[in-house]
Parts: structure tokens; C-alpha cells; sequence
DNA sequence: CCGCACCGGTGCT
DNA sequence: TAGCACCGGTGCG
């Protein structure tokens, strides 16, 4: 099946979903299959039914495959461990404002921290949206009956996942949302940045509903970093401080993001996520 | 003269400084070019001479281009204007730590506070330097004769402008690094969240060592960005809150970026220098 | 059509 | 050699 579409101004363009379930034959890849292995053997494909495809082209469709591949496996890990948490993915910041999976109480909580410091200093709280948020399982039992592993990958199946997040708007209470996870197939000493600025702020918004709920020991929000490599110094800069506990007196410092895994295979997957979904 | 050599892999490699003096003539650009177009007209020149230059190349090459063109700008800004405060060029983080450029006493404190996040929580102070560093006009004075604008345009003069900095090395106290400034041809909604962490994390060092001075009305430190080009939706997100500045209760929130610029040409650049060295 | 968030190939030290 | 910091062309809602 043809998964080329020409767009508006006539220019090909590579369908990622459709693409990435026709290259997988449907199914998910063996266990021990390097992913960027396989993700240079399904350029390779691509670039046989259009040749014109450019690498940045490449490049966007394999952020999202690989999101799917870790969204997959992250809810098989939960379908088969009825004791994980459950990971989601979530669209980009204009479609959808992450605080609202808060319950009413605590999104207007952060409603009224956006409006006074837009109005106090003129200053925003901006970042862009995790890729996963991680929802606590007793709250997820609640929401869905059994949760069934995915066997067959289809332009459904990938639906399904990708408005999963839209079951729990209004749902989570202030320890019900137990982290994010960052995602990205490769990093750059520029580009990793993004994932402590985007952990920073997170904290910092569970910090302040922390204070204004009067908790006095929470169990913290978790901020996970996932890439297929993952070099010292690049482990070395996500453990970058969040910036507000450096100044907060109470707590000691806080690293932005809380662990990072190398993640190139399923097997992989597997092992990290049996360590974020706990 | 030819710009392109041989890496040592064989591969034809664009010499940034060198294309840059020779495709400028040695001259600055008239006031009113746009940035934009003199780089596309630029791409082409060097693609005359090797047209296997990848587009990833010249995105790389475009980077520094950019920085220089600025910093000649505001070289000659200051050059011009008694009272302006003078913008240097920084290298990468690995060549040069920036918190040496204040004096031993308030270096010691910064490494103090690393030394002390790594041994309590193993938490680091990462980001990448700065492009620019902003130093106050009294101090540069101390330092520097007369400072004659820059017409000519050489490898010599870049890499004068590029070492400048060294002769500030444990000479800045606390409040004559003035600011810093971050500078990009062009932005993407991902990328552009690098600079409020850069600023996030400048002005949390910057709030530790007032504590440390106890120092009780400080001016602050600045933070700017500048552009080619600058969406509504970019100044929003860079105003986004220095997070410890959310969470300390003596202050008001703060942007992790005071200012932006969208600089596209050499009159424009003035403009923004005009406001941003005071 | 714009905004989001994607990332891989660089020149240089 | 590896690490830094560069950015432009995307698929999609």
C-alpha cells in the first residue's frame, strides 16, 4: 500500500501512520532488533516509492514512529503487569492543555498562577507538551475494564492510542498524575535542553500546587528522558537542577529530569519502562 | 579565494570564517540588506564551488555567520557610544566555563553551590554558554584603549572578536556582567525553549550569589534573544517565568528572557543594541 | 496557512 | 576523537 501522499501544493509527503504500519507489516518488530536499524532500513523503503523524500522529512516521520513504538510497548507493559502505571501519549500544546488532566480544583489552581504572574510581570508559563504523560493505575482501573495488549499494529490501534489521554481530562487528583516522560529518537548538546527546561516547569507547577494544598510530603513528579543513545555528558546534562528547588529553602535540589534511558530495541523498552511504570 | 577544503575524510567542507570574509568582500553589508537574503545569496556562492554542500552544512554555517555579523554590530555600537556596554563573543561551554569571568571570590561561590548539588542530590548546572556576554562599560574601559569601529572585515578580525572575552577572564564582579544574549537565525517551537533554560539557569546563579553577597536591591541580570524573525507566539514563549523566581517568595516572577529583537538587518541590529547595551 | 514538535548533518576545537 | 552548538525542512491539526 502506497503511503505517499501528494499534499496541497503538490509535493510529496510521507503519511507517518499510514507508512509506519505498512513498513511494519503490522506487527511489531522482534525484541532485539536495533530500532535505528530498523528505522534506516524503512528510510531506505520510503525513499524506493519516492525518492524526492529530503532527511528532514525523515527526520519528523521518525519522532512520531518512534513515540508509537515506545507508546506500544509501554501499554503492553501495563497490560501485563497489573500493578504499572499507565504511560499516554499527548498532542502538541495548542490542542491540548496538559493541566486540565488535573481535576477541576487543581487546574484552576494553575489557572490563577498563569493569571497572576501574566498580569503581576507580564511572564508566561510556556514549554512545550511532554510527549507521555504517566497515569497512576489505580485511577486508569477505574477508567478502563481490561486493558488488552496490542498485537496488530493499524492506523486505528494508532488512533486509539493517540486520544487514550482524552479519558482522564478532569480525572487526576494531585498524586494521580505521577510524571512525563521525554522522548527523542537522537539528542544534541542544544536540543537536550529542551527536556530539563520542560521538567523545570513541570515541577515547578507541582511545586506551587504542593504550597497552595498545604501537602506536606509528597511523593514528587517524576520526569523521564528516553533516546535510542544516550551519551555521559548527555546524562550529565538532563540531571541538570530544576531551578526552583535551588532557591526554594525546604527541599534540597532537584534534578529536572529523574533518569534517562537508552532505548534502541523493544527489549529495551521493556527494561525501562519496568522501572518508570514502577 | 576558495572557502571549501578537504576534511580529512575527503569531504569538501565549507570554511566558515574564510567564506564569510570573502563573500562580504571584507566589508560590512549596507544598513538596510536583509540578513536573510545576503545569507541565500551566499548559500548560492558556495554552492557555485561545491555543490555537494549539504543544506545541514550551511544551516551550520549560517549559525555563526549570523554571530558575527552581530558582533561587529555591536563592537561598533559600543565603538560609537561612550556610555553602551560591550557585547563579546563566548565559545563553547567545554573551552571556556563562563562563571570565571567573574572574580576568584564569586567564582568560588558558584563552584561551591555545584559542588554542593552534586554531593547532595547529584544534581548538575548544565547549559550550554551563551552566545554573547554583555560587560559593563567601566570595566571594559579598564581593560581597552580606545575602541576603534571595525570596517574591515577579516579572519584576523573575527578571531580577534572571538577571543576578546579572555581578557575579562576573573575580572567581573557582581554586577558588571550585565546580561547575556542568546542569538539564532531562525527559530522552531522545540528549539527556541533552549533559551529560557539558558536564562532560567544564568539568573538562579545570579539570585545564589546575591544571597551569598547578601546584596539587597541588585539591578539584575539580563537576559535577550534576538531573530531574523520573531513570531507572537515566540515572545510569549520566551517571556515564559525564570522558575525560581516562582517559587521565592521575596520577588516577583521574572522572565527567563527580558527582551527579544528581531534583527534582519544591520539598521535593525543598531536598533536592538541601542536598547540592549543601554 | 500557521503553529507545534520532530531531528540529523554539519565546522570546529 | 568526541563533544559543542549550529538550524531548516518537514507531517499534521
Amino acid at each position: 500500500m502506497s503511503f505517499i501522499k501528494s499534499s496541497s501544493s503538490g509535493k510529496p509527503q510521507v503519511q507517518k501512520n499510514i507508512a509506519f504500519c505498512t513498513l511494519l507489516g503490522g506487527l511489531l518488530p522482534d525484541d532485539d532488533i536495533l530500532i535505528t536499524d530498523l528505522f534506516n532500513h524503512f528510510d531506505n523503503k520510503v525513499r524506493e516509492q519516492e525518492k524526492s523524500i529530503s532527511r528532514e522529512a525523515l527526520s519528523n516521520v521518525h519522532g512520531d514512529w518512534y513515540e508509537w513504538l515506545l507508546a506500544i510497548a509501554a501499554w503492553n507493559y501495563t497490560a501485563e503487569n497489573p500493578n504499572a502505571n499507565l504511560a499516554l501519549l499527548l498532542p502538541n500544546v495548542i490542542q491540548f492543555d496538559v493541566s486540565t488532566l488535573y481535576v477541576e480544583r487543581l487546574n484552576k489552581l494553575i489557572d490563577d498562577l498563569r493569571n497572576k504572574v501574566i498580569t503581576v510581570s507580564g511572564v508566561q508559563l510556556i514549554t512545550s507538551n511532554p510527549d507521555f504523560v504517566i497515569v497512576n493505575r489505580d485511577l486508569v482501573n477505574q477508567y478502563f475494564g481490561n486493558i488488552e495488549p496490542i498485537t496488530k499494529i493499524s492506523t486505528t490501534s494508532l488512533s486509539n492510542l493517540e486520544t487514550m489521554y482524552q479519558r482522564f481530562i478532569n480525572k487526576c487528583d494531585y498524586e494521580q498524575i505521577e510524571g512525563y516522560i521525554s522522548v527523542k529518537t537522537s539528542l544534541r548538546p542544544d536540543r537536550r535542553l529542551q527536556i530539563p527546561h520542560e521538567g523545570s516547569l513541570m515541577k515547578a507547577l507541582y511545586a506551587h500546587l504542593q504550597t497552595r494544598e498545604w501537602i506536606t510530603n509528597p511523593k514528587g513528579l517524576k520526569y523521564y528522558a528516553i533516546a535510542t543513545r544516550m551519551t555521559p555528558p548527555d546524562r550529565s546534562a538532563l540531571k541538570t537542577v530544576a531551578t526552583h528547588s535551588l532557591t526554594t529553602v525546604f527541599s534540597l535540589p532537584q534534578a529536572a529530569v529523574d533518569n534517562v534511558f537508552e532505548v534502541n530495541s523493544l527489549k529495551q523498552a521493556k527494561q525501562a519502562f519496568s522501572s518508570i511504570l514502577v
